[in-house]
RNA sequence: AGCCCGUUCGCUGA
């Protein structure tokens, strides 16, 4: 059975479920009875490669074949339910642990929490906090964190506080999370604060807190600061961390400031597609649409296969510079190339088509995206909607409007 | 035998 498994953990990990999957049966043809460590590596093989919905069906087939799960099979299939936004499996796992007894640990209680943060719920994520009897710093950061990504930015300050009360002392991790939940709701001036006081307590930041720190001086429009924060990363180990420096990237590129984003680039030890992206997107969304096309060609040269969003950078640059038919033009290359447009792509296209008067082009569009299969999204209503009214079409504006809350789209 | 248990993190569309 060992040999079995490291077999299947082996395909499983790497993408493979399809023949992890035949390994796990055909163990079970030689007689052979998987165990739970079997059955983990099936699931977690399954949700870390984004299939979700096949983790659950193995987790119940588990249940069904009555073999217990660990804390392992716990925790990842609630991480599941977490990324699904999946609130009633989420609950249906829940009740399964209460009912058979299982043993809620802080790693299985710090899942919990998350889980049902994760989906909104985070009454019920409290609970959980509150009914466990020893917490430390994970269980506190994930409750905290729940608080933060909600926009409740003083409930998770009063934890923040509380958790230093009861004696456990924040590490990193809790100062990143503080300063991420105030950035993501633009409030970046509190973030900044906060990214003060942490190195005042004498708590070292890491990527993680530069990379947020920096996203929120791109929303802030905050040069200044950016370029401030720029001087503690050079210099340090993290000067050559391919996120932070894309995310340096990204800061200069959003700012304008694009020879400060491309000495960055330029500086990098290495470059991925994410770091290309966010150098090309510099360029795009100012307008330098040819500059663009360059780097996403030199991308090519040097061995980077773009991605969609490399696609949709460039895409969205030339629809919203008014080169609609450049911008088609590229959308059928990305195509023949075999890269599947999605979401962004088509509404891109449109927004450009909308934006710029020829709502019927937009239109047609957006009707031969459902045709794809592709449901629009509140943005993409909101592109066509807005194309509408800024070209006085308020009626057929109002139509779309109302058509949107029949799809069960909520308004933004 | 189930990567570093569970919490934070980089690129694109209105």
């Amino acid at each position: 059975v060992v040999s079995w498994n490291a077999i299947i953990a082996g395909y499983a990990q790497h993408g493979y479920g399809e023949e992890a999957y035949e390994f796990f049966q055909q163990m079970q043809q030689e007689g052979m009875k998987p165990n739970v460590v079997s059955w983990n590596a099936m699931i977690a093989g399954y949700a870390r490669h984004g299939h979700g919905e096949k983790a659950f069906e193995l987790f119940w087939e588990m249940e069904r074949m009555n073999v217990k799960p660990n804390k392992f099979t716990i925790t990842s299939i609630l991480k599941v339910s977490a990324s699904l936004a999946a609130l009633e499996e989420g609950k249906r796992v829940h009740a399964h642990i209460i009912k058979s007894g299982f043993d809620l640990d802080l790693s299985v209680g710090s899942a919990l929490v998350v889980m049902y943060s994760k989906c909104g719920s985070i009454e019920d994520a409290r609970q959980v906090f509150d009914n466990m009897r020893i917490r430390d710093a994970v269980l506190w950061n994930a409750m905290i964190s729940g608080y933060a990504q909600h926009g409740c930015a003083e409930e998770a300050f009063k934890l923040f506080q509380q958790m230093q009360k009861e004696g456990v002392k924040p590490d990193v991790v809790s100062w990143n999370v503080m300063i991420a939940g105030y950035v993501q709701h633009g409030r970046g001036e509190e973030a900044l604060e906060l990214f003060r006081v942490m190195q005042q307590e004498g708590m070292k930041p890491d990527s993680v807190t530069f990379i947020s720190i920096l996203k929120g001086c791109a929303c802030l429009a905050a040069l200044e600061e950016g370029k401030w924060v720029h001087a503690h990363i050079s210099g340090t180990l993290l000067e050559s961390n391919l996120s932070v420096g894309t995310a340096l990237v990204d800061m200069y590129s959003k700012l304008g400031s694009l020879e400060d984003a491309r000495a960055v680039f330029n500086k990098m030890p290495k470059q991925d597609v994410v770091s290309w992206n966010a150098m090309i997107a510099g360029y795009a969304m100012h307008g330098h649409v040819k500059e663009a096309l360059k780097l996403f060609q030199q991308m090519q040269w040097e061995g980077v296969k773009p991605n969609v969003v490399s696609w949709n950078t460039l895409i969205a640059g030339y629809a919203q510079h008014g080169h609609e038919k450049e911008a088609l033009e590229l959308f059928r290359q990305m195509q023949q190339e075999g890269v599947k447009p999605d979401v962004v792509s088509w509404t891109a296209i449109i927004a450009g088509y909308a934006q710029h008067g020829r709502c019927d082009e937009a239109l047609e569009l957006f009707s031969q995206m459902q045709q794809k299969g592709l449901k629009p999204d509140v943005v993409s209503w909101t592109a066509i909607i807005s194309g509408y009214v800024q070209h006085a079409q308020s009626e057929e504006a109002l139509n779309m409007f109302q058509q949107m809350q029949w799809e069960g789209i909520k308004p933004s």
